[in-house]
DNA sequence: TATATTTGCGTGGGCGCACACGAAAAATCA
DNA sequence: TGATTTTTCGTGTGCGCCCACGCAAATATA
């Protein structure tokens, strides 16, 4: 492994030299410049970021800002403990990391954490950009003080984030189409369950239905394919009735697509009707999800990788804040396909990592 | 962060006996050496374990026994550049890797590489116990000279092992037979194609032929399930003449299992009597594999993750070295069910890992 | 030409840990 | 008791990089 002190020395400069073009400090001139630069290149020298983090210590601070989670909707966990994971992995890097939340069903709880965020003074921020117009706000702040950033699950367009991570959605939902589709008896019915609660701008669910319309056109398949909205999973009093009403006026019915990872609250909401005849697929591996999965109620559930999700973000910023990386502008997870049969070695990772912190 | 200093100070004693008590290096009283102890316990003390590697440098060398691969047996060459990519991460905390190959087909080989490696010297070896005989031999000299050694890939008990990382064969198998029932028509025949060829005493094929047929008899599906022995993929007219045969015998046959990675070689045996009509379950992204999936020949392809089984081997075994964590006995990868639509996202790791390559 | 200012660059200390060396203290022996 | 061995422990150097300090050379000003 080649050192700043060989580089050094080829050039007939010192060690401060050589550090200064590689920092872009400035105070070289071009001629000793660009025979470092040279000497550099032919080595493919990059930095020790093992001396260099020692080095720094703790020069840089990573702020994230995901929705909050809780019990009944266990979503942002796994992304929040894959953060957590790839803490312990970094913080000997000399990277800092501070956790901020916000209520996902208030865009005013977003913009006021970025704001109490902000005020920490990071060197890099990670969040999902959850509502439209609030994110356009904040990007101008973090533009304005050049600090970077990237987008966390959602993807949203025009803006200046290092990188996206996460799911390509429209692919996951043409997926979801294919697998309703496989084993379905033709001129079954289908139906689309959307829960109006799961709003922000995420034009997640949005994309997943479109390509889930998308392979039954594209394969000149004849399904019904009949979107409901449902007003709020809190009222489920509300919501049964509505199901019912539908489940009655559909004979035909045979397969329920759930495009959230609320797909075990939408669930819940059947017990009276009865969904044992219907071949359901959702998504995410929540808790509850996994739950329905086991006892063969969803037969399918698509997954994003959430733990990984919430890992590489921080690894990745890392990567960028200390060697310089700059990664991919779209980093999508796998997606995973997920039945009762594999689920139990899906998520391995974070498995792994909840099995350590309950140790200590 | 507290620091070695700092317990010294506490203990008032120098830094030099707290490293001591750290390594279990003797040379210290039991007075001291306990209350040291007392206080390195109350402050929860760990090593920054970027320090520690930047002093140690290159102290430990993890020596790494696979199988070679080439462009039509390509399977083992996702593990090898997950182990590359992992050299990368842990090259700077002073860990040094280096790896050894072997002819899958020829137990001596095997075990003559190993003895290559073994005068290497190396601080702890990864390797995959293809043959079970030389194993053992294998395993005794680790033994007696105290190197500690993980399994890749291929699980086999008895052993003292530090742990296994692969997938669950058994389980994998039975997946495969839900996936196949899934829209077979009620009676389809189904052959299990095995070729002799990969053997060693890998006995992942035959855990993923059991699994399969137990996922017929625990749902009392009646298919008749028929097992084809071909005797080598090399000598394909052979091969195409004993599917011929066959498939002539067979009409009702519907579905094609192949438990092995080289799906694709069968398939290849099937060009003139035609599998367009066949249902083809097989094993593994290796390029062929996925080409087949893409156009439609494959319905489903089971992969191992095995990237992320060579990155993982390494990550776990640095842990080891340098923070001292025992890994779990059995770490199973997830089991990936990929499909047309999901396989380009399937090995991002890799693709991303192989992009930077090419760059440079 | 003498003085002031800027620019370019070398030097040294420090980040936290590992480990060799040798000194002081304690234990053993003659 | 004095000499010798053993045990116990403090000190110092180095790992590779970062960066503040300050000197020398180059340039500008009087």
């Amino acid at each position: 492994m080649i050192r700043i002190k060989d580089i050094a020395q080829e050039a007939q400069v010192s060690e401060g030299t050589v550090d200064r073009v590689l920092h872009n400090r400035g105070g070289v001139s071009k001629k000793t410049e660009a025979k470092v630069k040279k000497i550099l290149e032919r080595h493919n020298y990059s930095i020790n970021p093992v001396a260099s983090a020692l080095a720094l210590k703790n020069k840089h601070t990573i702020a994230v800002l995901i929705p909050e989670h809780n019990d009944t909707d266990a979503f942002w966990k796994s992304p929040y403990l894959g953060i957590l994971k790839a803490i312990e992995d970094v913080k000997s890097l000399g990277i800092h990391v501070q956790c901020f939340t916000f209520n996902q069903y208030q865009p005013s709880s977003y913009f006021e954490s970025f704001q109490v965020l902000l005020e920490s003074q990071p060197t890099a921020v990670i969040f999902a950009p959850m509502f439209l117009e609030e994110t356009k706000k904040i990007v101008q702040q973090l533009d304005t003080v050049q600090i970077p950033y990237i987008f966390l699950n959602i993807d949203i367009e025009g803006f200046n984030n290092l990188a996206y991570i996460g799911q390509d959605s429209y692919t996951s939902g043409y997926i979801a189409g294919k697998l309703m589709h496989m084993g379905l008896a033709p001129k079954s019915d289908i139906l689309i369950i959307q829960a109006r609660d799961y709003i922000g701008d995420n034009n997640a669910i949005a994309k997943r239905i479109q390509g889930f319309h998308d392979y039954f056109k594209q394969h000149h398949i004849n399904a019904g394919i009949t979107p409901l909205k449902i007003e709020s999973l809190n009222d489920s009093n509300q919501t049964k009735a509505q199901l019912n009403h539908i489940l009655n006026t559909m004979p035909a019915l045979a397969g329920i697509f759930i495009p959230s990872s609320r797909t075990s609250a939408v669930i819940d909401c059947f017990q009276e009707s009865g969904y044992e005849n219907f071949k359901i697929i959702g998504f995410d591996n929540t808790p509850q999800n996994m739950t329905y999965l086991k006892q063969d109620a969803v037969s399918f559930l698509i997954s994003q990788k959430p733990f990984e999700q919430g890992y590489e973000a921080i690894r990745i910023m890392t990567d960028f804040l200390i060697k310089g990386k700059t990664p991919n502008e779209k980093i999508y997870l796998p997606i995973d396909i997920l039945i009762k049969e594999n689920v139990m070695y899906n998520d391995m990772n974070q498995a792994m990592y909840e099995g350590t912190l309950t140790n200590e």
